[in-house]
DNA sequence: GCATATATATCAATACATTGATGTAATCAA
DNA sequence: TTGATTACATCAATGTATTGATATATATGC
């Protein structure tokens, strides 16, 4: 008799298929993602309490903050790609960051049409302040999980996106 | 020379210490976490087109549909720890399943002060329908994982929701 | 019975996310 | 130069997520 054969309340219940099996392993898979992702925003957001910034906003400030993109900035059409999400929802988290200062739209002297997005003095500081509590939440969100185990981790999401992105 | 070192620009770029090597990972970690969560979101409600219904609201049909839970239903209390998000974003999702009479309140008998949410005949039959589309989601969206992956996926995502509970 | 705690709901503010439709300015190709 | 495309912004509707404050009903401990 297989071990999940038996229902203890006298019903009965069918042997799971593998095509049930496989279901259950990526429902659990999205559900765990769901869960994740909602905890990370939740206590990101909460880590980063004197600044004020949520997980999104800390998304663009390490986007344009990165070695090769401090200098020139990004068009908006490179972070809609990089961030993955939609132009509209993006220039609202955009007006935000540039109520505070943080960052600033110049003309691309390149393109008429496009805007570069550059991090202002005040947001390269801001993200330099935030760079430890950041890495305090990371430490302690990251605990459970090996050095190895995290590059692991890293890559799989890697292509889970991939297929996700041609859904 | 070690394969970091060299800077084609010409730049003075610093050896990166093994602290920046982990922050580099940890935030790409949790980067690739905010985009899949974004993805899934977008394409998994796309997905469902025919049922206009969102992913918060299969996972909570998903939570409901379970065979222990399916008879008598679940508590808010117990949802909200289940689905981890707050008690006033789930009412909302509540109302509007409610609405489409896929899910009704009732008191629990056993303590006058809950309620417990449960699958309407409507509901498991919208649920079941669900299942084909969703199924087919999940296979394209896991085409390049193997089985064995997505296990390992699943464990990986289960510490790190451990590890992102607590801070 | 009375005080306290628990379970749920509601109201309000804010931020994040989508889609669809529209507008404006600049580039580019015929 | 005209016409199409591209890059960005805006307006509107909807759904999801947080927090904080408040309210109501029920349960429980004293």
């Amino acid at each position: 008799m297989s071990p999940t054969a038996a229902s203890p309340g006298g019903s009965a219940r069918r042997e799971p298929s593998p095509e049930d099996e496989r279901f259950e392993v990526a429902n659990r898979l999205f559900f765990r993602l769901y869960q994740c992702s909602n905890l990370l925003h939740k206590n990101g957001t909460r880590h980063m309490g004197d600044f004020g910034a949520t997980t999104q906003q800390w998304a663009v400030l390490g986007a344009l903050a990165r070695p090769l993109v401090r200098a020139k900035g990004m068009s908006v059409k490179d972070l809609i790609e990089f961030l993955l999400l939609s132009r509209q929802n993006l220039t609202a988290v955009l007006d935000r960051l540039e109520a505070r200062a943080w960052v600033e739209r110049v003309k691309d002297p390149d393109d008429g049409r496009a805007r570069l997005i550059r991090l202002t003095e005040e947001g390269n500081r801001t993200w330099e302040a935030m760079h430890g509590p950041i890495e305090a939440f990371y430490n302690h969100a990251l605990s459970p999980l090996t050095e190895a185990e995290q590059v692991l981790l890293v890559q799989l999401l890697d292509r889970l996106k991939g297929g996700l992105n041609v859904v």
